[in-house]
Parts: structure tokens; C-alpha cells; sequence
RNA sequence: GCGAGAGUGGCGGAAUUGGCAGACGCACUGGACUUAGGAUCCAGCCCGCCCAAGCGGUUAGGGGUUCAAGUCCCCUCUCUCGCACCA
């Protein structure tokens, strides 16, 4: 019988679906375990990327089933977004005609590769039954203080024409389609994760099943800062410039003032002064600058003095005050103390614009000249020129500096961060409406709970030109005020995507829970938190940072108990391939480069470097060629056996033979012994006593229980655990053929087939079932407990212990596991190759590391 | 520039705790079976000298610690990722 991947597998999918075999309910007398795969958006087919990630996921699902969890393993759909959105002007079809059909063939994608989902539980985020919670909470928020509305300066994507929070601009382009970002002036809502900021980073730390990686990522991105916060008075004695800064050590070498160009106060200090107009010629300048400069390396430093001083709080020096283009306006105050000698940014502006020296800080072994100096001195030192500080050094001066502001009232400490409020206002239509109404008596007012949701109405239109579809809806946006129950308007915004994905495996839990508030705290204390989440690292910072502190926001509404909400997660590297290009004609398929030669003008193909996968890049592999050529457990044992998961995948097309071929050599040598072992059963563990071949293959089987366990169990390592199987199978190939009666020898070999295939049930489910069926047993595989391995036998009887002369391999020997160590060190003396070469030497010393080597270290 | 990670045969990768470097797979070579082989099975396969046994070398490069280093420490180089005027 030959191994036909496609019908097996699609009569195991088909049982699957008609059993509901991955159906899970809770069950307070198991264990449970909550994997999660991070949801696709439907764009319309599966790509590699998926097929990797799910699979992943997959196994260390049925895997855990197999050792009697209570699996929750679900999927759903990230389905609101733009490109639903962009396809309806494009193509004239409705976002949600396009979103649910690409949910129905996706789904049929996924159910082909054989994944253990509780289809019972998927969701889909744009569907009102879900988003009407996410309203719900947006009420919560609002009332609590936690999302607000304002007047802002927003990056805006003109490609896009939406708004983009601060962590989806890259570079200063849009993250999803590369179009530089503009600034925008608009009303937008926020939700004010800073709020939560010291315990998003304070988890950080409590949270050791994340990778370093991502932690490090979000604590850069939340950007703590310790400092203190400085009076700047002016020279004129009308008010003060307030000014951040976390180098106070510095500040008696503050000889000039910078603000940010966009800072109101620059127009303020400038009116009605001769430089006015040349400075809002600068400012308007700036701010178109400021796109391009994000792009650039290093951009010129620029300033305009704007014929104001203020005064230096320690010294009572005045400082002139310089609007600057380099100075940020969102961070801080929006105006820095500008120290040229310890700064190397505020050094090249004195230079440029010739403003006065003051060294503060003096390195140890030489002395700073200002006169001389060619950059800023931006380490540690002993502080001059500093009055009553002179003489201390500058990392413990800046306690007592900050003490001594305080007691002045000149400054106070302060802590500064990078992270902004999370702005989640689009004027999109593809998205879930902000449940509020803008009343002109009563301002802004919320839906009322029960009118919830707003739904998202159907009949709109789209144009190129952009601008919000909702907003050109007159019966959507007309309404009356819940408040006063006048006329009244809805707001057109639409939430940010991330919204959703904050909360969706809250949801799973609970998925047709229909009352208020949309989540079963019951349920979810026994499923949640998510103890395995596994997804792609380019959602380190977005989606994991929202997602955490949207948990903290529901669990302060009582809505759920945990703090957090992924226990552990593994992010997986990319799929990459080796790109192929003619000189000629450009990026070739690999089926336009027959023999290395482009198919059109026959040209030497060139073999570019290995990338991600994309159609640019014409370097991708499409999910249904590789199921229909292979089936999808070649798929999913190629994509495990490749490489680790965290790591980059270099797809093979080589590879993937080899993985089917390991896959046919498996079914084949069960084929050829199906009659002989039929009616034997396994081993009993101890009575059997194998000898020589077969001992070593039973002796094989336990240890590759052993190691296969170990290598899913603490590392998720399914490539070193395939290896091991691979190894049994060819240990089995190797034993010479016991005869049909050797019911013994027999029950030797079934116990090895039947280990390797519990072993790889959860990585190759289809062939696995199959497999075990036709051995003749009932239950399904995927039923079955994961197969223990006795120490007994899988322990050595005898070890090789290696020689070594002054740490070189010089000899080997065998010995039984439980000789004694200085036996074995007087044997390696004795023998023969080792004899010879000590002839004339004299022994140092002999160390022994037991069950490896012995050393013998000799003087010649 | 700052931070993190990586660098091992022709290739993907293994070596879990400082202890035989190169598991497993691919590619390649030879053999068997065969009308045939892009099927299958068996064998070989890090590099150099050599018919061979054997000897020597080898984990980006250099130095160090140690009886012993792919693994620990220091320096240099290369690559990847993240952040990047954050005061």
C-alpha cells in the first residue's frame, strides 16, 4: 500500500469536523491550557507565514492534549482594516462581502492543514456581536477618563488618508504601505495608556516567559527617564521657561535656550519684535522640514535667535533663547537647556551661531580648554566651575543638585517618558464606530449602554479621494442626544484595528456570551491568561503593548482577574527563500529559471540573497501548490524539521523532499511489517529480555521518548525532536528481520513503530491516525496519552570513555555504566596506544569526568 | 551613534551543564535492484598529506582563563534586528 497523502488526509479532516474532535469546554476537574496563535487578518488567501505559526502552535496543542490538558486551542479573524476598505473602491465589492469571503476560504485553508481549532469558538472582529463590547468598554473608558478627545497634531498617512499612531510610523513612513507621513491638525481620541505606565514597566520584569528581546523593545519604547524639571526665569522678569532635563549635573554650563520650533511660545517671545516675520518664515519651514527630515541620516542644525533672554537659575548668567529645529516639541517641556560643552548637539549649534563655552565637567586625567575643544565631553568627570558643587563627581552630584533646586523652588524632580496616549481615532468606514454622540448644548455624550451597538451601516460610498464614508451619511450621523434629546451628531471616527486584538482572547473564552459585559468572568478565571501565545516579532511593541494594558484597563473594570495577559510567548522568524533575478528582466519565479537561465532571453540567472518572502520579490510559496503536491503534513513536519522556531526559516524546495520522503519511509517499513506484528502486542516494560540487535532498538525507543519529550517539552525544539525519530526509523531499518514466530522480537518492533508514531502525532496528525488505525487500534492517536519511556531501559549498559593526553583525543574505551572511577582511570593508563605514548613522559595528573572522559596530563 | 542577537562542512542545522565538534536532513559520489530511474535500499561524504593505516588542522579573526573552550572573559571584523537629535 502505497502512501497517498491527500485521501488520508482528508478523511482524518473530515472526522474531525464531523466529531468535533477539538471541541473543549470547561472543566474544573483538568488542567488547562490556553494556546494561542496570533489571528490572522483576512486578506483573502493563507500565506507561509501562517502555515509556520500555526503549525507551531499546533503541535505544542495536541502535544499537551496528549498529556491530558484541557486544550483551549481557538481561531478567529483580525477582519476590520483597510485593505477590506481599499478593495471596495478598488473593485466595487462591499467590505464585508470581501471580509467574510475571504473568512470562507481561508477557513477552509486552515481546516485543509489539519489544525486542532475549536471551530465552535472563532470569532470575527467586525462582526456587532463582538465590537459592541469593545463600545461597551469605549463608554467605560471615556467615563473613567481613559479615552478622551483631542485637538491634535497627528501623523497622517495621504496614501492612507487615516491617522497613524506613533508606533506605525517607521522611519517616518507609513508601516503599512511606505508612503511618507504628513502632519495633520484633527480632533482624534485617545486612550491614555500612560495611565498604566509604570506597570506596563514594571511587568517587564515579571514576566521571564517573554523573550528578552521584546522586553527590552517595550521598556525603550515606554522610554523612563529620571530628571528634573528646571525654572528658566526670564530676563524680563515676566514668567519663566520651564525646561526637562536628566543632566542637572550640567547646569551651571547652561549658556543658551532652545525650543522647539513648533512650540507656541516661539511666536509668543517673537511678537511684535523685528524679527516676527523671519521667524514665522522659520517656523513654517520647520514644519514642512520636519517630514523630510526624519528620512534623512543627519540633517543640518538650525536656529534663529529670537531677541530674548532668560536667566540661568544657578548662575543668574542670561542665555539667549534660539528656536531650533532639532528640538523636540512633544517631549519634555518642548525647550532645552542648551550646555555646548557636554552636549555634542548643543556644541554644534554654539560653534555654528559663535555662543559662549563653559566647561563644568573635567575628566580626570587632563583638563578641557573651550577654546580649543573640536566636540562636546559627554563622559563622567569632576564638576567645576560649579560653585559649592566644584569638586564632586558628576554621577553622584546629581542627587545633591536636584536636592538643592527643590529647596530654592528653582526645580523639582521629575520623570519623563517616550510613550504617548494611544491615539485610535481613523476616518475609516471599515472599523468599529465610536460610540459617541456631539450634542451642541450637552458637548460630547455617550451612547447609551443599551443602544449599543452602533452598527456599522451598510449602505455607504466610497471614494478615492478618501475622507471618511460615515461622515457623507446623513441617517448615520444624524441623531438625537441621549442627554438632552435634542438634534444632535454621531462621531464618524472609527477605532484604530488594535482595538480589537487588545481583547479577542478575552473573548474566546466566552465567545457567545451575550450579556453585559460580553465576557464571563467565571469562564475566563479558568482560562485565562493565555499561557502560550505565539505569534511573529513584529507585534513586540504594537499589539503585545496595547494587548497588555488593554487587560489592565478590563481587569480595573472587574471584568477579568488577571494582570496580564500572556504567561509565555515565542515569537517565530520569518519564512525566507533565495530570490532570483535576470539581469534583464528582473525578479524571475523559480519556474521562469530553468537551468539557471532566464526563460525569456536566456540570460544567467543571478541567485540573490536570501529574503522574506514576497511577491515583489516573486520568492513565495503558496500553500495550496505545496498541500496539493504533498500534502499538508509534509508541510507542517518541513516547516518544524527547517530550522528552531524563533529563528529565520530558509525555505528548500529539496527540503521539502527530504521531508516527505522521511514521511514515506515511515508508512513504508509499518506497511512491510503490518502482517507480522498485527497480533503482537507491545513489550510489558520490564519481562522482555532482548538481546543484541533488538535490545538496542528497544533501548533506542525509550531513549527517543526521552528526548523527543524534552526537546517539546522545554524548548519547543521540534527540529532536534524529528532528528530523534528520524534516527529511530533508521534504527529500524537497520535491525535484521525477525522471523514472522519470533513473537518476542515482534513485540520489540511494534513497540518502536508505535512509539514513533505517538511521537509525531502531534506534528504529522493525518498519516499518524492512519497509521495507527491500520496497526489496529481503536482509539484515535490524537486521543491517546503521550508515551512514557522507562530509565531502565532507556539506560546504557556499557559507555565509551574517551582518552585524552593533555586535552587530545588519544584513544577510547568501553566500559560498563557502572565502573568504578578509579578503575577506569587505571585501565586508561593501561592501554595500549596510551602506553606507548607515555613512554617517556611524566604523569602530572589524571582527572576523570565520570561517564565522559579521562585526562591524563603529562610533562614530556 | 546606542541597544540586542548572531557568525559552526558545499547547504539547512546539531552539540541541553566547560568534556569525543559536525547528530538529523539536503546536495554530491559509488553500489544493489531494474527495460528504465527524478522510485527504493545499502555505503561513502569537514579540510590537508596518504593507496591505506595513520598524522595534522578546523566552530569569523586575534588574545586570555582552564587539565579541557563552539560554549567563559577581553579586543577586532562581518551580518541581522530594534531604537535613533528623547535633552
Amino acid at each position: 500500500m502505497k502512501y497517498e497523502p491527500i485521501a488520508i488526509e482528508e478523511k482524518w479532516q473530515k472526522k474531525w469536523e464531523q466529531d468535533k474532535s477539538f471541541k473543549v469546554t470547561k472543566d474544573p476537574h483538568k488542567k488547562k491550557y490556553y494556546l494561542l496563535e496570533m489571528f490572522p487578518y483576512p486578506s483573502g488567501k493563507i500565506h507561509i507565514g501562517h502555515v509556520r505559526n500555526y503549525t507551531i502552535g499546533d503541535v505544542v496543542a495536541r502535544y499537551k492534549r496528549m498529556r491530558g490538558f484541557n486544550v483551549l486551542h481557538p481561531m478567529g479573524w483580525d477582519s476590520f482594516g483597510m485593505p477590506a476598505e481599499n478593495a471596495a473602491i478598488e473593485h466595487k465589492i462591499h467590505p464585508a462581502k470581501w471580509t467574510y469571503e475571504n473568512i470562507s476560504h481561508m477557513r477552509k485553508q486552515l481546516k485543509r492543514m489539519g489544525f486542532s481549532y475549536d471551530w465552535d469558538r472563532e470569532i470575527a472582529t467586525c462582526d456587532p456581536k463582538y465590537y459592541r463590547w469593545e463600545q461597551l468598554f469605549f463608554i467605560w473608558m471615556y467615563e473613567k477618563g481613559l479615552a478622551y478627545k483631542k485637538r491634535s497634531s497627528v501623523n497622517f498617512c495621504t496614501k492612507c488618508d487615516t491617522v497613524l499612531a506613533n508606533e506605525q510610523v517607521e522611519g517616518g513612513l507609513c508601516w503599512r504601505c511606505g508612503t511618507e507621513v504628513t502632519e495633520k491638525v484633527l480632533d482624534q481620541w485617545f486612550f491614555k495608556i500612560t495611565a498604566y505606565i509604570n506597570e506596563l514597566l514594571e511587568y517587564c520584569d515579571k514576566l521571564p516567559g517573554w523573550p528578552e528581546r521584546v522586553m527590552t523593545m517595550q521598556k525603550n519604547w515606554i522610554g523612563k527617564s529620571y530628571g528634573c524639571e528646571v525654572d528658566f526665569p526670564m530676563a524680563n522678569g515676566k514668567g519663566a521657561i520651564k525646561v526637562f532635563t536628566t543632566r542637572q549635573d550640567t547646569l551651571f554650563g547652561a549658556t543658551f535656550m532652545l525650543i522647539a520650533a513648533e512650540h507656541p511660545l516661539v511666536m509668543e517671545l517673537a511678537k511684535g519684535k523685528p524679527c516676527e516675520s523671519n521667524v514665522r518664515s522659520f517656523v513654517e519651514k520647520v514644519k514642512k522640514q520636519d517630514k523630510l527630515m526624519r528620512t534623512s541620516e543627519y540633517y543640518e542644525k538650525e536656529g534663529l535667535f529670537l531677541d530674548s533672554y532668560c536667566k540661568n537659575p544657578l548662575t543668574g548668567r542670561e542665555m539667549p533663547i534660539y528656536a531650533a529645529n532639532f528640538v523636540l516639541a512633544d517631549y519634555g517641556t518642548g525647550c532645552v537647556m542648551a550646555v555646548p560643552t557636554h552636549d555634542q548637539r548643543d556644541f554644534e549649534f554654539a560653534k555654528k551661531f559663535n555662543l559662549p563655552l563653559i566647561v563644568v565637567i573635567s575628566p580626570k586625567d587632563r583638563t578641557l580648554d573651550p577654546a580649543t575643544m573640536t566636540e562636546a565631553y559627554v563622559d563622567e568627570g569632576i564638576l567645576v566651575n560649579s560653585g559649592q558643587f566644584d569638586g564632586m563627581e558628576n554621577t553622584k552630584v546629581l542627587e545633591a543638585i536636584a536636592d538643592f533646586l527643590e529647596s530654592q523652588g528653582k526645580g523639582r524632580r521629575t520623570i519623563q517618558y517616550r510613550l504617548r496616549d494611544w491615539g485610535i481615532s481613523r476616518q475609516r468606514y471599515w472599523g468599529a464606530p465610536i460610540p459617541m454622540i456631539n450634542c451642541d448644548k450637552c458637548g460630547i455624550v455617550p451612547v447609551k449602554e443599551e443602544d449599543l451597538p452602533v452598527v456599522l451601516p451598510e449602505n455607504v460610498v466610497f471614494s478615492p479621494e478618501g475622507g471618511s464614508p460615515l461622515a457623507a451619511l446623513p441617517e448615520f450621523v444624524n441623531t438625537v442626544c441621549p442627554s438632552c434629546g435634542g438634534k444632535a451628531s454621531r462621531e464618524t471616527d472609527t477605532m484604530d484595528t488594535f482595538v480589537e486584538s487588545s481583547w479577542y482572547f478575552d473573548r474566546y473564552c466566552c465567545p457567545d456570551y451575550d450579556e453585559k459585559p460580553g465576557l464571563d468572568r467565571r469562564t475566563l478565571d479558568y482560562w485565562m491568561p493565555v499561557d502560550q501565545y505565539i505569534g511573529g516579532i513584529e507585534h513586540a511593541i504594537l499589539h503585545l503593548l496595547y494587548s497588555r494594558f488593554y487587560t489592565k484597563v478590563l481587569r480595573d473594570f472587574g471584568v477579568i482577574g488577571v494582570d496580564e495577559p500572556f504567561t509565555n510567548l515565542l515569537t517565530q522568524g520569518m519564512v525566507c527563500k533565495e530570490t532570483m533575478k535576470c539581469p534583464e528582466h528582473g525578479y524571475l519565479f523559480p519556474e521562469q529559471a530553468t537551468d539557471g537561465k532566464c526563460h525569456i532571453c536566456r540570460k544567467d540567472v543571478i541567485i540573490g540573497k536570501t529574503e522574506k518572502m514576497s511577491k515583489s520579490l516573486k520568492n513565495v510559496i503558496d500553500p495550496d501548490d505545496l498541500i496539493q503536491r504533498y500534502g499538508a503534513d509534509t508541510a507542517r513536519i518541513f516547516c518544524l524539521f527547517a530550522s528552531p522556531p524563533e529563528k529565520d526559516l530558509e525555505w528548500s524546495s529539496q527540503g521539502v523532499d527530504g521531508s516527505f520522503r522521511f514521511l514515506s519511509r515511515l508508512w513504508r517499513i509499518i506497511d512491510d511489517y503490518l502482517e507480522d506484528i498485527k497480533t503482537v502486542s507491545a513489550p510489558p516494560k520490564e519481562a522482555l529480555s532482548a538481546q543484541g540487535d533488538l535490545k538496542a532498538l528497544r533501548r533506542k525507543t525509550h531513549q527517543t521518548i526521552r528526548k523527543v519529550t524534552m526537546d517539546i517539552e522545554d524548548r519547543f525544539h521540534f527540529n532536534t525532536a524529528i532528528s530523534a525519530v528520524m534516527e529511530l526509523v533508521n534504527t529500524l531499518y537497520a535491525v535484521e528481520r525477525p522471523a514472522k514466530n519470533d513473537r518476542n522480537a515482534l513485540a520489540v518492533i511494534r513497540e518502536a513503530l508505535e512509539s514513533a508514531v505517538l511521537l509525531l502525532a502531534p506534528i504529522v496528525p493525518h498519516i499518524t491516525e492512519e497509521l495507527w488505525q491500520i496497526m489496529g487500534n481503536q482509539i484515535s492517536v490524537a486521543e491517546m496519552p503521550w508515551p512514557d519511556f522507562d530509565p531502565a531501559i532507556a539506560s546504557e549498559e556499557e559507555m565509551t570513555i574517551v582518552i585524552q593526553i593533555n586535552g587530545k583525543l588519544r584513544s577510547r574505551m568501553t566500559v560498563p555504566v557502572d565502573e568504578d572511577g578509579e578503575k577506569i582511570k587505571a585501565d586508561a593508563q593501561a592501554d595500549e596506544k596510551i602506553v606507548a605514548m607515555l613512554k617517556d613522559a611524566t604523569i602530572v595528573k589524571v582527572i576523570y569526568v565520570p561517564k565522559k572522559l579521562v585526562n591524563i596530563v603529562i610533562k614530556p
